[in-house]
RNA sequence: GCGACCUUCGUCUAUCGGUUAGGACGGCUGCCUUUCACGCAGCAAAGAGGGGUUCGACUCCCCUAGGUCGCACCA
């Protein structure tokens, strides 16, 4: 029996949960589930100056959305300082660790002069040997120092990534890391190996943006005599053109997604197939995600984010859903898409059914619920409606002309449906000898107030016979 | 500057020394059709460059180029 499973997602909020962020969260839940652990959510706040509140909210929200959970109430960094530091202080009573008195002022004239040598910036060791004597005087002179490892100078760090494979890093390229500033207040680099330590993390799979990092917390794991997690740097997202990923790009927050008409489920689907596949398979359910997903099935080249297919997986995903949960899905959405207020504000019950009537020919044509939401406003629009300007185009050039000769056909029919509908206008076309799109365009025109839109005797029937005539009469007058 | 990592169609990817280098998105043709879509059928499109190793390299090794990330008392 193997020990359970435990990942973790850990982002600082310092900013929204972005698209990289979310694929990381996906990739450690996926993971978890996988192998029937836990994924744990600890929050990266020891950056007391850039940490906000808004921003874990909108994370939290942001992997909520994406359906995402985790185990146990979340884990704030900054609430576990003082077990930091007591581990910073135990590393400096077995010699693990040293204070190091060197000013700002100091360091910073050491990396100038590594970079005028042309040598890698890095702390040079100073106060690593010095005399308890020395350190006795710093400390008498009121001065405050840091808590630095006492990191291995020769030989190499072996991290064995599962996805980057085994990278060597020689001890000489990397210096004695900071555990605890001058304040006493713990660095990243030490709060994350004792939060991994002390949370039971047995898996770390996080953006390769922490390949390097990853030696450093090795020396830390080595010093405190703790075993080293398997690690899986996975790489990062960049943009269209390759570069880094920018706003314009897809950099938004994932609740930018929500406001862009995606489903949760579809950029889930498209997130995994970043950077990880399983053969030529492109569409997963999510139970087929946690069945197929493991770290070796990771590439190690970094993908670039495509809006296109998004926007594929999106429509595909919209169209195989029943229409009562796509309806609901857009309902649900409305309060974060751009014009949604409108129909939650016309929102009742004779509208919903018009719109579960109508979403048979509605989800065929979008691809977000943007353009759903787009392709149904002719369902709840005001008469007179407001003509596009082709759709008005259509109806002066000829068009009206038909609508004035069909009005009292349809005033005529018995039942109002599709069926009767189009038997009607199928007979006026053949009787004049047109073809049945010159009489259907100025129809969908007279409508809908567009051009394009669900078929036109659908349309008739979802309006309805009075709604349907009033909007033809309102066409004919002028 | 130093270090690490990466490099198959425009994009996401399959391939784990022997394939006509496959699939998907996007693009283009056509079919369907009352519009727009959907759907269906088809076409074009790739191993960064150069050296090795091998009977045989996309696959292994080296070099070059390009890209990304890292090098804080940030995370």
């Amino acid at each position: 029996m193997t020990e359970p499973v435990v990942t973790r997602f850990a982002p600082s909020p310092t900013g929204f949960l972005h698209i990289g962020g979310g694929r990381t969260a996906l990739f450690n839940w996926l993971y978890a589930r996988r192998f029937g652990g836990k994924m744990l959510l600890r929050i990266e706040d020891t950056d007391r100056e850039r940490s906000t509140e808004p921003a874990i909210a909108a994370i939290i929200d942001g992997l909520q959305w994406l359906g995402l959970d985790w185990e146990g109430e979340p884990i704030f960094q900054f609430a576990r300082a003082a077990r930091h530091a007591e581990v910073a202080r135990q590393m400096l009573a077995e010699g693990k660790a040293y204070e190091c008195f060197a000013t700002a002022q100091e360091l910073t004239d050491m990396r100038e002069l590594a970079r005028a040598e042309k040598r890698p910036p890095r702390y040079d060791g100073r106060w690593r040997d010095r005399p308890a004597a020395d350190i006795e005087a710093a400390h008498a002179a009121g001065l405050k120092p840091v808590i630095r490892l006492k990191a291995p100078q020769d030989g190499e760090t072996i991290v064995e990534d599962r996805v980057q494979g085994r990278v060597v890093f020689p001890n000489k390229d990397l210096d004695d890391t900071v555990l605890l500033r001058s304040d006493g207040t713990p660095t990243y680099m030490l709060a994350v190996v004792v939060d991994d330590h002390d949370m039971d993390v047995t898996h770390i799979v996080r953006g390769d943006d922490h390949l390097t990092n990853a030696a450093r917390q090795t020396h830390i794991y080595q010093a405190m005599g703790w075993r080293v997690p398997v690690m899986a740097h996975i790489p990062l997202i960049h943009g269209s053109d390759g570069a880094k990923l920018s706003k314009r790009h897809g950099a938004l927050g994932v609740d930018a997604y929500r406001a862009l008409g995606y489903l949760p489920a579809a950029l889930r689907n498209y997130l995994v197939r970043l950077g990880w596949s399983a053969g030529d398979k492109e569409i997963f359910t999510t139970q087929e995600m946690i069945d197929a997903f493991d770290l070796p099935q990771i590439g190690r080249s970094p993908a670039r984010f495509d809006f296109a297919k998004l926007e594929n997986i999106n429509g595909l995903y919209m169209r195989a859903m029943p229409v009562d949960e796509l309806l609901a899905a857009l309902l649900d959405t409305l309060p974060h898409l751009e014009h949604g207020t409108a129909l939650a504000a016309k929102l009742d019950d004779g509208l919903r059914a018009k719109l579960l009537a109508a979403m048979p020919g509605l989800k065929e044509r979008a691809k977000t619920l943007v353009e759903l939401l787009d392709g149904a406003r002719y369902l709840y629009a005001d008469r007179p409606l407001a003509l596009e300007p082709k759709a008005k185009e259509l109806l002066d050039g000829g068009g009206r002309a038909h609508l004035i000769a069909l009005l009292p056909r349809l005033e005529a029919l018995g039942d109002w449906n599709a069926s009767g509908a189009e038997s009607v206008v199928r007979a006026y076309s053949e009787e004049i000898g047109a073809k049945l799109g010159s009489v259907a365009q100025p129809l969908r025109a007279a409508l809908t107030g567009r051009t394009t839109s669900p078929g036109v005797f659908d349309v008739l029937e979802t309006l309805g016979r009075e709604e349907s005539l009033a909007r033809l009469r309102d066409q004919t007058k002028d």
